[in-house]
DNA sequence: CAGTATCCTGTCCGATACTG
DNA sequence: CAGTATCGGACAGGATACTG
């Protein structure tokens, strides 16, 4: 009976959730995103058992973040591919990345992201698309969305001290 | 035996995992954003059984994420207060929701984020944040840093074409 | 209100063996 | 090489009862 609703499951990081909540989903990403393709190669790398990961690699494909493609026709060969859904995951890993050498890497950092013309380490923040200001907890907020319920609405005004607004 | 290593525990990725791998910490850590400090507060938000919300906090302020203050002394009372680890993990969280957002959100949004000021809708994109310039998969590429092992640096070789090169 | 104490179930995950 | 099949354990998560 587990993991059935997850309460309000309007939540679109709840949602995000329920594609991405296992361990070795995101693994899988990372390596994906680093390159990988193969079975394999994801085997070796992430030292999984191979029925998780054909379980996970599974549950990627029909979730849409991974494409099962024949690169060969014999034997039959596969290999999986990033969606568009899938790369755009992305920041979200990146995000991980930043948060983890910040915070779970006292001995020094193993991952790190460059600039590709400049060869010089990025420092990732998130800004607003258009305006470029950086997300804070002060400058940014969360709002009620046009679809939201009344469990979201409740949820969120709670940080915004009771103004029930909802965007449009 | 479950969970001990996951392979290469020197990713910053898996190492963030380690701490909130969990479904129900990811949701328990967006409510806290959203404001919520108290136990029946999240009981109601989340609908999560009360153990296992017991559970999800104990570690998540073990793992330095949420702190566990006395707000009352007669009864004792206590709130769970994100700390700033916990406070910068925000940027995950807001991925996640700007991924859902846009794959899984196909009757329309119920969460948005806004700018506090212009009462915008902010669309968050990751930058250096000194370049200010937007981070593709093109642009910018994973590295390994100072303290990388052989396995991290050959995982991420391989996205790179095989170039072995460290940053200092 | 803010949890603790039990008990139970599902399944994530691991280990191993096997196949075309 | 690229998986499938089978078995078992640990634990996330659920339901319910109880306490100061």
């Amino acid at each position: 009976m587990k993991r059935k609703s997850f309460g309000n499951m309007q939540c679109p990081v709840a949602r995000s959730l329920e594609l991405v909540g296992e361990w070795w989903s995101i693994l899988i990403l990372r390596d994906a995103m680093h390159g990988l393709t193969r079975f394999d190669e994801f085997e070796k790398s992430l030292e999984i058992a191979p029925n998780m990961l054909t379980r996970r690699l599974t549950s990627l494909v029909s979730s849409g973040l991974l494409e099962r493609k024949k690169y060969q026709d014999h034997p039959p060969r596969y290999e999986y591919i990033l969606t568009k859904k899938g790369k755009d995951f992305r920041p979200v890993l990146v995000s991980l990345l930043a948060w983890g050498n910040q915070y779970l890497a006292p001995e020094g950092k193993s991952v790190l992201l460059v600039d590709s013309q400049s060869e010089t380490i990025i420092d990732p923040i998130l800004v607003d698309r258009n305006s470029k200001k950086p997300l804070t907890r002060i400058s940014s907020r969360f709002v009620p969305g046009p679809k939201a319920n009344k469990e979201t609405i409740a949820r969120i005004n709670f940080a915004n001290e009771r103004k029930p607004k909802k965007i449009k």
